[in-house]
RNA sequence: GGUCGUGUAGUUCAGUUUGGUUAGAAUGCCGGCCUGUCACGCCGGAGGUCGCGGGUUCGAGUCCCGUCGCGACCGCCA
C-alpha cells in the first residue's frame, strides 16, 4: 500500500499506530534540535516530527525538504505535548522513522496555503498550483456535491440523463456561435451549442418526457466575472406539463440543494413576481430581495411646481434609505457621481433629508415647500431620519438607474448578507423586444417560447405587448436559471418566426428539422436551464464563477496557463481549407 | 466597440500628487543560531530591463504620446 492514511484523518484515538502518509510539504519549521514538517494532501494537514538527538540522519534529511516536495513518511502516531486547536489533526503528530522524497519541487512562485500571497494573474498562470490550495479544493468539492445532489433529486423524479451532440448546426439567432471547420466538408462548419435547446425539444417529441443533462455550453460573447465562453448548464425539459408543474419540480430541486448542501430550509413557497412588477419595484428583472427599499413612483406628486426636471420627465421615482438623513454632503455628492456614471446614465440625483430633529431639507427647496416635501414622505413611506433619493427621466432607463442606486445603497448599508438566500421566480416575461438598430423584434427568451394563450390574439397587432410563458429563478440578485413553455404547434411556431421577421425559407433553413419534427406528434412541453457555475459560486459565497471552475479563461477568453487560443500551422489550415485574412498573417 | 482602474524584487505592495544622491517595506528564498513550533523567534545575505517603445528635460519609476498585459463595468450575452 502506498499510504495507509490521508493527511486529514488521524486523531488522538490513532495514537500508537504505525502509519504511512504521502503528500506535499507545505512548510518546515526548524529548531536546533528538532524539525517540524507540515504534510498536506486533499484531506488536510498532518505534522511530522524529527528529532536531531534520536534520529540525526532523518532530521537532516527533513531539513533539506523544500516547499511542495512530494514525500512519503512512515512513523508512529503520537499525542502532541503542545496541541494545535486550529486544525482537526492538531492533537497528534507523526514520529517519523522513514522518509522518502518521491519528487523534489522548485520553489513555487506563490505560497500554497489557505490564503496565498499571490495575486490573480500569477495564480491563473500556475492554475495547477493554485488548485492545490484548500479554498479551491473546497469549491470544486462543493461543485461535485451539488452535481451529485442534482442528479440524485432528478433521478428520483424520473429524469433521464441523455447526452446531446457538441458539434451541431449553427443558428444565427441569439449569441454568437463558436464554429468548428469540417475537414471532410470543405467550406462548411459545425457550431458548438449555445445550449442543447433544440435537441431537448426533439427528445420530447421522441417521448423521453423527463430529460436532464449537466452539459457544457458555448457562447462567443464578451465576458464578465460571472460569464465564461464555455460554461455549464443544468439543462432540463419535461413533456405533458404546464408552467406550474415545471416551477414546482425545480423549486423542489432548489430546496433539495439548499437542504442537502447548505442545510438551509425553506418552509414557504418561493415568491413569484411578474416581470413588470420586478421592473417597477426593483428596476431589475433579477431583483435582490434580501432587502426592501422598493422603488416608488412619485410623478403625480412632483409635477406642476415649475421644476423643469420633474415636469418634463416621463417618469419620476424614488427610494427611501432608512436612517440615512445624516448622510453628509460628500456622501450625497458621491451618490450623484455614481448615478451619473455613463453605465448608469442618470442626469442627476435629487434628495430630501427627513432629519431626526424634524427639519426637512431637499436639494430642490427652491421649488418645493415643506408641505410638498411632507407629501412625498407620505407617498414613499419615508419617516423621520430617512433619506429620499429621487431620479427622473425616461421611464425604462430611470427605473434601471434606480435599481442600480438601490443596489449601491444596499451595499453601502450592508444589507446584502451572503449567508442569507432569498429565491424567487420572475414570471410573465415579454415574448419579444424591439431592437431599434435592426428595426425588428427579437425573442426575449428564445424563438420557441410559447406566448400566453390569452395574448395570442394580439400577436399580430402588437407583439411587444404579448407575455410569454417564461420564467427565471433568481437568488440574491443573481439569475440562476430560466426557461419557458415551448411552442409545440408548427403553425404557431411559423407565426412566431414571422413576427421575428424570418421568411419561411429562412425559418426552414435554420429550424426546418425542428418544425418537421413537430408535424409528427409533438407533446406539449417546456423546460428550464440553470447556470451551474453561478449556482455553485452563489453557494460558495463568491462573486466570480472563475473560482468554481478548475481551468477558467480570463476576461479576454484566454487560458493564460496554456496560452490559448493560439495559431495553428499552415498545414492544418490548408487541410481545413481555411485562408487567413491579411491582418492575421 | 466604449468607460474606469492597474502594471515597481519570486510574491504582495509603498514611492508617481510636487521630476533630483545608491528605488524601499513585508513576505518568500539562501546562510547562521535555536528541542515544542504550528503566521515560530533572532542575526545576516542575495534578489529590480520600475510592462514595452518613443518623446519632453541638464535629469523620468514620477510628466506627455503610443502600445501590450491584467481586472471591473457598459454595449453584447435568444
Amino acid at each position: 500500500m502506498y499510504r495507509t492514511n490521508t493527511c486529514g484523518e488521524l486523531r488522538i484515538s490513532d495514537a500508537g499506530k504505525t502509519i504511512t502518509l504521502a503528500g506535499w510539504v507545505q512548510k518546515t519549521r526548524e529548531f536546533g534540535g528538532m524539525t517540524f514538517v507540515d504534510l498536506r494532501d486533499r484531506y488536510g494537514l498532518t505534522q511530522l516530527v524529527f528529532n536531531m538527538e534520536t534520529e540525526p540522519d532523518l532530521c537532516r534529511q527533513a531539513r533539506d525538504l523544500g516547499r511542495e516536495f512530494v514525500v512519503r513518511a512512515t512513523g508512529k502516531v503520537a499525542e502532541r505535548s503542545n496541541k494545535n486547536q486550529n486544525i482537526p489533526t492538531g492533537d497528534i503528530e507523526i514520529h517519523v522513522t522513514k522518509l522518502e522524497i518521491l519528487n523534489p519541487a522548485e520553489v513555487p512562485p506563490f505560497t500554497i496555503e489557505e490564503a496565498s500571497d499571490g495575486g490573480d494573474e500569477i495564480r491563473m498562470k500556475y492554475r495547477y498550483l493554485d488548485l492545490r490550495r484548500s479554498p479551491l479544493q473546497r469549491n470544486l468539492a462543493l461543485r461535485h456535491r451539488m452535481a451529485q445532489e442534482i442528479r440524485k433529486y432528478l433521478d428520483l423524479q424520473g429524469f433521464l440523463e441523455i447526452e446531446t451532440p457538441v458539434m451541431i448546426k449553427s443558428t444565427p439567432e441569439g449569441a454568437r456561435d463558436f464554429v468548428v471547420p469540417s475537414r471532410m466538408n470543405p467550406g462548411q462548419f459545425y457550431a458548438l451549442p449555445q445550449s442543447p435547446q433544440m435537441f431537448k425539444q426533439l427528445l420530447m417529441v421522441s417521448g423521453y418526457d423527463r430529460y436532464m443533462q449537466i452539459v457544457k455550453c458555448f457562447r462567443d460573447e464578451d465576458l464578465r466575472a460571472d460569464r465564461q465562453p464555455e460554461f455549464t448548464q443544468i439543462d432540463c425539459e419535461m413533456a405533458f406539463v404546464e408552467q406550474n408543474d415545471i416551477l414546482s419540480t425545480f423549486e423542489g430541486m432548489a430546496k433539495h440543494l439548499f437542504k442537502h448542501v447548505l442545510n438551509v430550509d425553506f418552509d414557504k413557497p418561493f415568491l413569484r413576481i411578474p416581470y413588470e412588477q420586478a421592473m417597477s419595484e426593483y428596476g431589475s428583472d433579477k431583483p435582490d430581495l434580501r432587502f426592501g427599499m422598493k422603488i416608488k413612483e412619485i410623478g403625480s406628486q412632483v409635477t406642476g411646481f415649475g421644476f423643469q426636471v420633474f415636469d418634463d420627465a416621463e417618469y419620476t421615482g424614488a427610494i427611501v434609505a432608512k436612517g440615512c438623513a445624516g448622510f453628509t454632503r460628500r456622501q450625497l455628492d458621491d451618490l450623484t457621481e455614481f448615478v451619473k456614471k455613463p453605465q448608469i446614465g442618470a442626469k442627476g440625483l435629487i434628495y430630501t433629508r427627513y432629519s431626526d430633529d424634524g427639519t426637512i431639507k431637499s436639494s430642490v427647496d427652491k421649488f418645493f415647500d415643506a408641505a410638498a416635501l411632507q407629501g412625498w414622505a407620505e407617498v414613499t413611506g419615508a419617516k423621520t431620519g430617512d433619506l429620499l433619493l429621487i431620479l427622473a427621466g425616461k421611464k425604462e432607463k430611470t427605473l434601471k438607474a434606480l435599481g442600480e442606486l438601490r443596489l449601491e445603497m444596499g451595499r453601502q448599508l450592508n444589507l446584502m448578507n451572503k449567508n442569507t438566500f432569498i429565491p424567487l421566480w420572475v414570471v410573465d416575461f415579454p415574448l419579444v423586444e424591439w431592437d431599434d438598430e435592426t428595426q425588428r423584434f427579437y425573442a426575449m427568451h428564445h424563438p420557441f417560447t410559447a406566448p400566453k394563450p390569452e395574448d395570442i390574439p394580439i400577436l399580430d397587432i402588437d407583439p411587444g405587448k404579448v407575455h410569454a410563458n417564461a420564467y427565471d429563478l433568481v437568488i440574491n440578485g443573481v439569475e440562476i436559471g430560466g426557461g419557458s413553455i415551448r411552442i409545440h404547434d408548427s403553425r404557431l411556431q411559423a407565426k412566431m418566426f414571422e413576427v421575428l421577421g424570418f421568411t419561411p425559407e429562412q425559418a426552414e433553413y435554420r429550424f426546418g428539422f425542428l418544425m418537421n419534427a413537430f408535424k409528427y406528434g409533438a407533446p406539449p412541453h417546456g423546460g428550464i436551464a440553470f447556470g451551474f457555475d453561478r449556482w455553485v459560486s452563489l453557494f460558495a459565497g463568491l462573486s466570480s464563477i472563475r473560482d468554481v471552475i478548475a481551468f477558467p479563461k480570463n476576461n479576454m477568453g484566454r487560458d493564460v496557463m496554456q496560452d490559448s487560443p493560439s495559431q495553428i500551422d499552415a498545414e492544418q489550415l490548408k487541410e481545413l481549407n481555411i485562408r487567413l485574412g491579411q491582418n492575421e498573417l
